[in-house]
DNA sequence: GGTAATTACTTGACATATCAAGTATATCTG
DNA sequence: CAGATATACTTGATATGTCAAGTAATTACC
Protein backbone atom coordinates (compact mmCIF):
# COMPACT_ATOMS: atom_id res chain seq x y z
CA UNK A 1 0.00 0.00 0.00
CA UNK A 2 2.37 2.68 -1.33
CA UNK A 3 2.74 4.23 -4.09
CA UNK A 4 4.84 7.67 -4.60
CA UNK A 5 8.65 7.40 -4.62
CA UNK A 6 8.41 3.75 -5.60
CA UNK A 7 9.14 2.65 -9.38
CA UNK A 8 6.30 0.87 -10.87
CA UNK A 9 7.19 -3.02 -10.51
CA UNK A 10 8.11 -2.16 -6.75
CA UNK A 11 5.37 -1.33 -5.85
CA UNK A 12 2.80 -4.11 -7.78
CA UNK A 13 5.64 -6.32 -6.26
CA UNK A 14 4.78 -4.65 -2.52
CA UNK A 15 1.29 -4.86 -2.76
CA UNK A 16 1.35 -8.37 -4.07
CA UNK A 17 3.60 -9.62 -1.02
CA UNK A 18 1.00 -7.06 1.12
CA UNK A 19 -1.66 -8.95 0.14
CA UNK A 20 -0.69 -12.90 0.69
CA UNK A 21 0.70 -11.83 3.93
CA UNK A 22 -2.27 -10.43 4.98
CA UNK A 23 -4.95 -12.66 3.54
CA UNK A 24 -3.16 -16.29 3.50
CA UNK A 25 -1.72 -15.85 7.60
CA UNK A 26 -4.76 -15.07 9.18
CA UNK A 27 -6.50 -17.36 6.93
CA UNK A 28 -4.00 -20.08 8.18
CA UNK A 29 -4.47 -19.27 11.94
CA UNK A 30 -8.05 -19.57 11.30
CA UNK A 31 -8.04 -23.09 9.98
CA UNK A 32 -5.98 -23.95 13.20
CA UNK A 33 -8.56 -22.80 15.35
CA UNK A 34 -10.92 -24.72 13.00
CA UNK A 35 -9.33 -27.90 12.85
CA UNK A 36 -8.31 -28.00 16.04
CA UNK A 37 -9.46 -25.44 18.42
CA UNK A 38 -6.36 -23.68 19.66
CA UNK A 39 -5.08 -20.36 18.26
CA UNK A 40 -2.66 -19.64 15.76
CA UNK A 41 -0.32 -18.73 18.42
CA UNK A 42 -0.87 -21.25 20.58
CA UNK A 43 -0.11 -23.50 17.92
CA UNK A 44 3.48 -21.78 16.96
CA UNK A 45 4.43 -22.13 20.46
CA UNK A 46 3.56 -26.06 20.65
CA UNK A 47 5.26 -26.53 17.53
CA UNK A 48 8.02 -24.46 18.38
CA UNK A 49 8.25 -26.93 21.55
CA UNK A 50 7.34 -29.81 19.85
CA UNK A 51 10.49 -29.52 17.89
CA UNK A 52 12.99 -28.93 20.12
CA UNK A 53 15.42 -31.00 20.98
CA UNK A 54 15.69 -29.80 24.41
CA UNK A 55 12.59 -30.92 26.86
CA UNK A 56 11.96 -27.22 27.71
CA UNK A 57 13.43 -23.67 27.01
CA UNK A 58 13.43 -20.27 29.10
CA UNK A 59 10.94 -17.60 27.47
CA UNK A 60 13.74 -15.51 26.22
CA UNK A 61 14.85 -18.37 23.79
CA UNK A 62 11.04 -19.21 22.93
CA UNK A 63 10.60 -15.67 21.76
CA UNK A 64 13.86 -15.34 19.76
CA UNK A 65 12.88 -18.77 18.09
CA UNK A 66 9.42 -17.10 17.40
CA UNK A 67 10.51 -13.82 16.98
CA UNK A 68 8.56 -12.27 18.98
CA UNK A 69 9.12 -9.38 22.22
CA UNK A 70 9.37 -11.45 25.11
CA UNK A 71 6.41 -9.34 26.57
CA UNK A 72 4.76 -11.26 24.11
CA UNK A 73 5.89 -14.33 25.06
CA UNK A 74 5.08 -13.91 28.79
CA UNK A 75 1.48 -13.06 28.36
CA UNK A 76 1.70 -16.01 25.90
CA UNK A 77 2.91 -18.76 27.77
CA UNK A 78 1.22 -17.76 31.00
CA UNK A 79 -2.67 -17.91 29.29
CA UNK A 80 -1.03 -21.61 27.55
CA UNK A 81 -0.06 -22.57 31.27
CA UNK A 82 -3.54 -21.14 32.81
CA UNK A 83 -5.79 -23.89 29.94
CA UNK A 84 -2.70 -26.83 30.62
CA UNK A 85 -0.74 -26.46 27.01
CA UNK A 86 2.79 -25.65 28.82
CA UNK A 87 4.02 -25.62 31.82
CA UNK A 88 6.24 -23.20 33.31
CA UNK A 89 8.80 -23.97 36.33
CA UNK A 90 11.89 -22.08 37.52
CA UNK A 91 15.23 -22.58 36.08
CA UNK A 92 17.54 -24.03 39.16
CA UNK A 93 20.65 -22.56 37.96
CA UNK A 94 19.80 -19.12 37.20
CA UNK A 95 16.42 -18.36 38.94
CA UNK A 96 15.29 -15.32 37.17
CA UNK A 97 14.62 -18.20 34.37
CA UNK A 98 11.60 -20.65 33.72
CA UNK A 99 11.82 -23.76 31.66
CA UNK A 100 8.88 -23.86 29.52
CA UNK A 101 7.96 -27.36 28.78
CA UNK A 102 4.96 -29.09 26.47
CA UNK A 103 2.29 -30.50 28.75
CA UNK A 104 0.79 -34.20 27.55
CA UNK A 105 -2.17 -32.48 26.77
CA UNK A 106 -0.28 -29.85 24.40
CA UNK A 107 1.55 -32.71 22.66
CA UNK A 108 -1.43 -34.42 22.07
CA UNK A 109 -3.31 -31.62 20.49
CA UNK A 110 0.22 -30.56 19.03
CA UNK A 111 0.61 -33.95 16.90
CA UNK A 112 -3.47 -33.95 15.70
CA UNK A 113 -2.92 -30.44 14.86
CA UNK A 114 0.44 -30.52 12.99
CA UNK A 115 -0.91 -32.95 10.00
CA UNK A 116 -4.10 -30.91 9.47
CA UNK A 117 -1.88 -27.68 9.33
CA UNK A 118 0.13 -29.53 6.92
CA UNK A 119 -2.40 -30.57 4.71
CA UNK A 120 -3.96 -26.85 4.71
CA UNK A 121 -0.72 -25.31 3.74
CA UNK A 122 -0.44 -28.10 0.96
CA UNK A 123 -3.58 -26.62 -0.23
CA UNK A 124 -2.83 -23.02 -0.19
CA UNK A 125 0.61 -22.81 -0.78
CA UNK A 126 2.57 -25.66 -1.79
CA UNK A 127 0.34 -27.32 -4.22
CA UNK A 128 -0.50 -23.78 -6.17
CA UNK A 129 2.79 -23.00 -6.46
CA UNK A 130 5.42 -24.49 -8.70
CA UNK A 131 9.50 -25.82 -7.54
CA UNK A 132 10.90 -23.11 -8.94
CA UNK A 133 8.54 -20.43 -7.19
CA UNK A 134 9.18 -21.84 -3.85
CA UNK A 135 12.79 -21.65 -4.33
CA UNK A 136 12.40 -18.38 -5.44
CA UNK A 137 10.35 -17.81 -2.31
CA UNK A 138 13.25 -19.10 -0.27
CA UNK A 139 15.80 -16.82 -1.62
CA UNK A 140 13.36 -13.49 -1.01
CA UNK A 141 12.92 -14.76 2.33
CA UNK A 142 16.39 -15.50 3.03
CA UNK A 143 17.53 -11.94 1.28
CA UNK A 144 14.77 -9.75 3.44
CA UNK A 145 15.33 -11.90 6.56
CA UNK A 146 19.23 -10.72 6.21
CA UNK A 147 18.64 -7.18 5.72
CA UNK A 148 16.33 -7.02 8.59
CA UNK A 149 18.55 -8.84 10.87
CA UNK A 150 21.57 -6.60 10.42
CA UNK A 151 19.50 -3.14 10.12
CA UNK A 152 16.47 -3.72 12.58
CA UNK A 153 16.60 -6.29 14.99
CA UNK A 154 14.34 -6.59 17.57
CA UNK A 155 13.71 -5.12 20.88
CA UNK A 156 15.73 -2.11 19.51
CA UNK A 157 13.74 1.19 20.20
CA UNK A 158 13.60 3.63 17.04
CA UNK A 159 10.57 5.73 18.02
CA UNK A 160 11.28 9.44 18.03
CA UNK A 161 7.49 10.72 16.85
CA UNK A 162 4.90 11.09 19.33
CA UNK A 163 1.35 9.78 17.95
CA UNK A 164 -0.41 12.43 16.77
CA UNK A 165 -3.93 11.36 17.30
CA UNK A 166 -5.32 11.55 21.02
CA UNK A 167 -8.23 10.26 22.63
CA UNK A 168 -10.68 12.34 24.89
CA UNK B 1 5.48 -23.55 11.07
CA UNK B 2 4.40 -27.33 10.30
CA UNK B 3 6.36 -30.36 8.94
CA UNK B 4 4.55 -33.71 9.04
CA UNK B 5 3.05 -34.10 5.93
CA UNK B 6 4.95 -32.08 3.89
CA UNK B 7 7.76 -32.18 1.52
CA UNK B 8 11.08 -30.67 2.24
CA UNK B 9 11.09 -28.09 -0.36
CA UNK B 10 7.51 -27.31 0.68
CA UNK B 11 8.66 -26.98 4.22
CA UNK B 12 11.29 -24.50 4.03
CA UNK B 13 9.01 -22.47 1.35
CA UNK B 14 6.45 -22.08 3.56
CA UNK B 15 9.07 -21.57 6.86
CA UNK B 16 10.27 -18.51 4.97
CA UNK B 17 7.30 -16.90 3.75
CA UNK B 18 5.98 -16.92 7.22
CA UNK B 19 9.11 -15.48 8.17
CA UNK B 20 8.94 -12.49 6.50
CA UNK B 21 5.48 -12.45 6.16
CA UNK B 22 5.33 -12.34 10.10
CA UNK B 23 8.54 -9.95 10.47
CA UNK B 24 8.60 -7.53 7.47
CA UNK B 25 4.61 -6.66 7.89
CA UNK B 26 4.88 -5.69 11.54
CA UNK B 27 7.99 -3.80 11.12
CA UNK B 28 6.70 -1.45 8.97
CA UNK B 29 3.56 -1.25 10.59
CA UNK B 30 5.72 0.32 13.51
CA UNK B 31 7.85 2.56 10.89
CA UNK B 32 4.50 4.17 10.05
CA UNK B 33 3.57 5.01 13.44
CA UNK B 34 7.71 5.97 14.33
CA UNK B 35 7.89 8.82 11.53
CA UNK B 36 4.01 9.71 11.21
CA UNK B 37 2.19 8.78 14.34
CA UNK B 38 -0.59 6.82 13.05
CA UNK B 39 -0.83 3.28 13.10
CA UNK B 40 -0.43 0.93 10.01
CA UNK B 41 -4.18 0.05 10.03
CA UNK B 42 -4.96 3.70 9.95
CA UNK B 43 -3.08 4.05 7.56
CA UNK B 44 -4.06 1.64 5.04
CA UNK B 45 -7.08 3.19 5.45
CA UNK B 46 -6.69 6.83 4.65
CA UNK B 47 -4.05 5.27 1.70
CA UNK B 48 -7.44 3.23 0.11
CA UNK B 49 -9.41 6.39 0.22
CA UNK B 50 -6.68 8.28 -1.14
CA UNK B 51 -5.81 6.27 -4.00
CA UNK B 52 -9.85 6.24 -4.81
CA UNK B 53 -11.53 7.99 -7.75
CA UNK B 54 -14.51 8.48 -5.57
CA UNK B 55 -14.85 11.77 -3.08
CA UNK B 56 -16.29 8.73 -0.90
CA UNK B 57 -17.08 5.09 -0.16
CA UNK B 58 -19.17 2.91 1.43
CA UNK B 59 -17.88 0.84 4.35
CA UNK B 60 -18.53 -2.48 2.79
CA UNK B 61 -16.59 -1.21 -0.67
CA UNK B 62 -13.89 -0.32 1.88
CA UNK B 63 -13.71 -3.17 3.85
CA UNK B 64 -13.72 -5.38 0.42
CA UNK B 65 -10.60 -3.48 -1.31
CA UNK B 66 -8.75 -4.07 2.01
CA UNK B 67 -9.63 -7.68 2.74
CA UNK B 68 -10.81 -6.59 6.37
CA UNK B 69 -14.00 -8.35 8.08
CA UNK B 70 -16.68 -5.36 7.80
CA UNK B 71 -16.52 -5.70 12.01
CA UNK B 72 -13.30 -4.27 11.86
CA UNK B 73 -13.72 -2.05 9.20
CA UNK B 74 -16.88 -0.66 11.01
CA UNK B 75 -14.46 -0.34 14.64
CA UNK B 76 -11.72 1.40 12.67
CA UNK B 77 -13.90 4.15 10.85
CA UNK B 78 -15.37 4.62 14.29
CA UNK B 79 -12.27 5.10 15.44
CA UNK B 80 -10.94 6.93 12.95
CA UNK B 81 -13.64 9.59 12.87
CA UNK B 82 -13.38 10.31 16.51
CA UNK B 83 -10.21 11.61 16.27
CA UNK B 84 -10.97 13.00 12.83
CA UNK B 85 -8.76 11.33 10.36
CA UNK B 86 -12.21 10.46 8.39
CA UNK B 87 -15.89 11.82 8.06
CA UNK B 88 -18.84 9.51 7.86
CA UNK B 89 -22.26 10.64 6.37
CA UNK B 90 -25.60 8.32 5.75
CA UNK B 91 -25.98 7.98 2.34
CA UNK B 92 -29.24 9.39 0.96
CA UNK B 93 -30.07 6.62 -1.61
CA UNK B 94 -29.16 3.53 0.62
CA UNK B 95 -29.46 5.18 4.38
CA UNK B 96 -28.42 1.77 5.37
CA UNK B 97 -25.07 2.78 4.20
CA UNK B 98 -22.33 4.98 5.37
CA UNK B 99 -20.30 7.52 2.92
CA UNK B 100 -16.87 7.76 4.60
CA UNK B 101 -14.22 10.41 3.31
CA UNK B 102 -11.07 11.62 3.98
CA UNK B 103 -10.59 14.98 6.31
CA UNK B 104 -8.45 17.48 5.04
CA UNK B 105 -6.76 16.59 8.41
CA UNK B 106 -5.95 13.03 7.47
CA UNK B 107 -5.40 14.04 3.85
CA UNK B 108 -2.78 16.28 4.58
CA UNK B 109 -1.17 13.31 7.26
CA UNK B 110 -1.42 10.26 4.40
CA UNK B 111 0.55 12.91 1.70
CA UNK B 112 3.22 13.41 3.98
CA UNK B 113 3.11 9.65 5.34
CA UNK B 114 3.20 8.11 1.59
CA UNK B 115 6.54 9.14 0.82
CA UNK B 116 8.28 8.40 3.96
CA UNK B 117 6.38 4.60 3.68
CA UNK B 118 7.75 4.33 0.37
CA UNK B 119 11.24 4.96 1.39
CA UNK B 120 10.86 2.36 3.94
CA UNK B 121 9.65 -0.49 1.82
CA UNK B 122 12.50 0.56 -0.47
CA UNK B 123 14.51 0.25 2.24
CA UNK B 124 13.91 -3.23 3.57
CA UNK B 125 11.75 -4.51 0.22
CA UNK B 126 12.75 -3.44 -3.10
CA UNK B 127 16.40 -2.69 -2.61
CA UNK B 128 16.71 -6.36 -1.32
CA UNK B 129 15.45 -7.77 -4.14
CA UNK B 130 16.06 -8.21 -8.15
CA UNK B 131 13.70 -7.68 -10.35
CA UNK B 132 13.57 -11.14 -11.30
CA UNK B 133 12.45 -11.72 -7.55
CA UNK B 134 9.72 -9.20 -7.68
CA UNK B 135 8.77 -10.48 -11.09
CA UNK B 136 8.60 -13.54 -9.25
CA UNK B 137 6.68 -12.58 -6.12
CA UNK B 138 4.07 -10.73 -8.53
CA UNK B 139 3.28 -14.25 -9.68
CA UNK B 140 3.39 -16.25 -6.23
CA UNK B 141 1.14 -13.85 -4.97
CA UNK B 142 -1.35 -14.28 -8.21
CA UNK B 143 -1.00 -17.47 -7.89
CA UNK B 144 -1.87 -17.38 -4.12
CA UNK B 145 -4.83 -14.72 -4.50
CA UNK B 146 -6.61 -16.93 -7.11
CA UNK B 147 -6.79 -19.82 -4.86
CA UNK B 148 -7.88 -18.36 -1.78
CA UNK B 149 -10.47 -16.32 -4.12
CA UNK B 150 -11.86 -19.40 -5.30
CA UNK B 151 -11.65 -21.53 -2.22
CA UNK B 152 -11.45 -19.24 0.64
CA UNK B 153 -13.65 -16.42 0.17
CA UNK B 154 -13.86 -13.43 3.12
CA UNK B 155 -16.69 -14.00 5.74
CA UNK B 156 -17.55 -17.40 4.58
CA UNK B 157 -17.74 -19.76 8.05
CA UNK B 158 -16.18 -22.73 7.87
CA UNK B 159 -15.50 -23.48 11.74
CA UNK B 160 -17.40 -26.85 12.78
CA UNK B 161 -14.91 -27.38 15.88
CA UNK B 162 -15.29 -25.90 19.51
CA UNK B 163 -12.71 -24.54 21.35
CA UNK B 164 -11.09 -26.83 23.50
CA UNK B 165 -9.72 -24.72 25.66
CA UNK B 166 -11.67 -23.23 28.04
CA UNK B 167 -10.76 -19.93 30.98
CA UNK B 168 -12.43 -20.31 34.27
C1' DG C 1 32.42 -7.26 48.81
C1' DG C 2 29.46 -3.60 47.66
C1' DT C 3 27.40 -0.97 44.14
C1' DA C 4 26.11 -0.36 39.26
C1' DA C 5 24.59 -2.57 35.11
C1' DT C 6 22.51 -6.08 32.86
C1' DT C 7 19.35 -9.78 32.15
C1' DA C 8 14.94 -12.38 32.52
C1' DC C 9 10.71 -11.89 33.16
C1' DT C 10 6.03 -9.69 34.91
C1' DT C 11 2.46 -6.54 35.11
C1' DG C 12 -1.25 -3.36 33.88
C1' DA C 13 -3.08 -0.18 30.71
C1' DC C 14 -4.51 0.37 26.47
C1' DA C 15 -5.12 -0.52 21.29
C1' DT C 16 -6.74 -3.56 18.24
C1' DA C 17 -8.93 -7.94 16.27
C1' DT C 18 -12.51 -11.26 16.23
C1' DC C 19 -16.91 -13.27 17.14
C1' DA C 20 -21.73 -13.61 17.92
C1' DA C 21 -25.77 -11.02 18.16
C1' DG C 22 -28.36 -7.25 17.25
C1' DT C 23 -30.80 -3.16 14.57
C1' DA C 24 -32.50 -0.94 10.68
C1' DT C 25 -33.32 -0.47 5.95
C1' DA C 26 -34.01 -2.47 1.40
C1' DT C 27 -35.46 -5.96 -1.72
C1' DC C 28 -37.70 -10.00 -3.16
C1' DT C 29 -41.74 -13.13 -3.63
C1' DG C 30 -46.10 -14.79 -3.58
C1' DC D 1 -48.59 -5.01 -0.40
C1' DA D 2 -47.33 -8.19 3.54
C1' DG D 3 -44.07 -11.25 5.21
C1' DA D 4 -39.63 -13.35 4.43
C1' DT D 5 -34.94 -12.65 3.26
C1' DA D 6 -30.97 -10.17 2.43
C1' DT D 7 -27.89 -6.29 3.14
C1' DA D 8 -25.23 -2.67 5.67
C1' DC D 9 -23.68 -1.68 9.56
C1' DT D 10 -23.27 -1.55 15.00
C1' DT D 11 -22.36 -3.23 19.40
C1' DG D 12 -20.25 -5.52 23.33
C1' DA D 13 -17.62 -9.28 25.03
C1' DT D 14 -13.52 -11.44 24.85
C1' DA D 15 -8.81 -12.52 22.99
C1' DT D 16 -4.63 -10.81 21.67
C1' DG D 17 -0.74 -7.55 20.84
C1' DT D 18 2.04 -3.61 22.35
C1' DC D 19 4.09 -0.38 25.29
C1' DA D 20 6.12 1.53 29.43
C1' DA D 21 7.27 0.59 33.82
C1' DG D 22 8.38 -2.47 37.32
C1' DT D 23 10.72 -6.53 40.17
C1' DA D 24 14.15 -9.72 41.16
C1' DA D 25 18.29 -12.28 40.29
C1' DT D 26 22.82 -12.23 38.15
C1' DT D 27 27.01 -10.34 36.53
C1' DA D 28 30.53 -6.80 36.01
C1' DC D 29 33.59 -3.56 37.99
C1' DC D 30 36.25 -1.16 41.14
Amino acid sequence: MAQKGMKELDSRAWRAFHKIGTSLLPHLGRQITNHSGISGAEYVVLVALSESTLPSMNLNRLAHILGWEISRMSHQVSRMEEIGLVKKTKNLEDSRCFDVSITSNGKKIAESAIPLQSKEINHCFSDVLTQAQMKALIEISEAISKHMKEHHPLNKKENTHDKVTQRS
